[in-house]
DNA sequence: TCCAAGTTTGACCAAATGGTCCAAGTTCGA
DNA sequence: TCGAACTTGGACCATTTGGTCAAACTTGGA
């Protein structure tokens, strides 16, 4: 049998993974945070079966061993070779499960997407100014000691200047930071808090909570000390919360 | 006449770049910053010559060049094509002046240290604390608005663990890091700042200013501004100021 | 004017890399 | 037990890309 006949009877079948736009994908994961399997809940369940239980746990695998390579090396550093060997799989088989590098890497920043949005979405007017504020910065902090790949992978695709990312930014992301806005106004209109910009408060919590994560060379480098360190990072919390609460002039 | 002959009578005539180590490079630089000039200065100088000059600003030019194309695409990303076009020159010839796609790079974070360095080496025990950091804060702010590149090429080298910058940040900049701590330290103690954690503020002011830059795009998804709008920019500015001096709690 | 040194580039090369293909397993369910 | 669907990886391919080379061009200065 010759190539071409062989072709002919065996047309290539290519893997069924949907190649959406890695943009719309991101944009509806971050519409649906929290709230991960309802697509599939309405579309009919069937029963698990051990084997896409297996498949889901191997696919959950390389998406962490890309979360790790990806931070470090970014989108064109990262080779997808590495990755898989990360992975324990060859390289052929991890594109069994994501057909592009790209595609791959839209799927571990859809997975990063809910914990990098959820704590700024947990204060409300109700709550106290200083201890909501203090509780995310907490939050926040906790992140970028147990997850500081995932901030430095949006850290990241920041810098390229969020190519995939900014349908999210200016979308979901920008309903969410819009609300607190609103809730930080009525807090500073009920004198509650000190008069401060909004906008740049909440830039401001996320900036200074981040930098541990993004920075951590530089920190490590001139503390000899990480988050990781259970003195540290109460160390860091105290003093974040501080200068954010009461700032530098003596009272 | 061969090219065998050829070879023979013009053996390859390797540019006279000298290649060190990116690290060691990078640290003399630092310790040089302000006086560049000086090695030049001690072995002899010879007229500058139109040549030489033209050959200068060529270099300069290129430098700019690849700033721009590292900072956005990273060392990985960026090609050496690419680099080479936004120059205006072939790729052959940038290679002329920079051996290795690294030995540019690393001639690029050189030509920034001293931008990136100098803000914080400003202040000391003499000062008005208050003053001072503003003066910080405004002096970084103004480095994020007109140099942002520079800041994002060095947020990207810190995302990938610095393997170029490491020993600059534990010998240099530890050191004026350290210094500056010392004179926090002494402002606090003098009961004319609140007792902050020093090393933290430090960071707290970095990543304050920073951010504006490295997450540029995120700032101008929410916000629709950015700090080449001068409103914006004294917006940010008077923002960022009053919440390092005065937090956030009512007075 | 003339040439040696410096400059520039197109052609080329080898390695790395993203992605394809197919043959060989493996496993679930009937 | 058997086969169809799912997995897996070795071999392979086309492209990109960092870097080399030699030949041609430009220019300052003697």
């Amino acid at each position: 049998m010759t190539d071409a006949a062989a072709k002919i009877v065996k047309p290539p079948r290519k893997p069924a993974v949907k190649r959406a736009s890695g943009a719309r994908k991101l944009v509806k994961a971050a519409q649906s945070v929290g709230d991960i399997k309802a697509a599939e809940a309405l579309e009919g369940h069937r029963a698990p079966g051990p084997r896409e239980r297996a498949g889901e746990a191997r696919k959950a695998a390389i998406l962490k061993a890309a979360l790790g390579v990806f931070a470090r090396l970014g989108l064109d550093g990262a080779s997808v070779e590495a990755i898989a060997q990360a992975a324990g799989i060859s390289k052929a088989n991890l594109l069994y499960y994501h057909p592009t590098k790209e595609a791959l890497y839209v799927a571990v920043l859809e997975q990063g997407l809910s914990l990098w949005l959820a704590p700024l979405s947990r204060f409300s007017e109700g709550d106290d100014p200083a201890e909501a504020i203090a509780a995310l910065i907490d939050a926040k902090l906790v992140l970028s000691r147990d997850h500081p790949e995932v901030s430095r992978l949006f850290a990241l695709e920041m810098l390229r200047g969020a190519p995939l990312l900014k349908p999210v930014l200016s979308g979901p992301l920008k309903a969410v930071f819009d609300a607190k806005v609103a809730v930080i106004e009525a807090w500073a209109a009920a004198g509650r808090l000190a008069p401060v910009d909004p906008p740049h408060l909440i830039f401001a919590l996320w900036a200074l909570t981040q930098h541990y994560a993004d920075f951590a060379v530089q920190v490590r480098a001139l503390t000899g000390k990480s988050l990781s360190e259970k003195r540290f990072m109460e160390e860091t919390r105290a003093a974040v919360t501080a200068l954010v609460l009461d700032g530098l002039r003596p009272r």
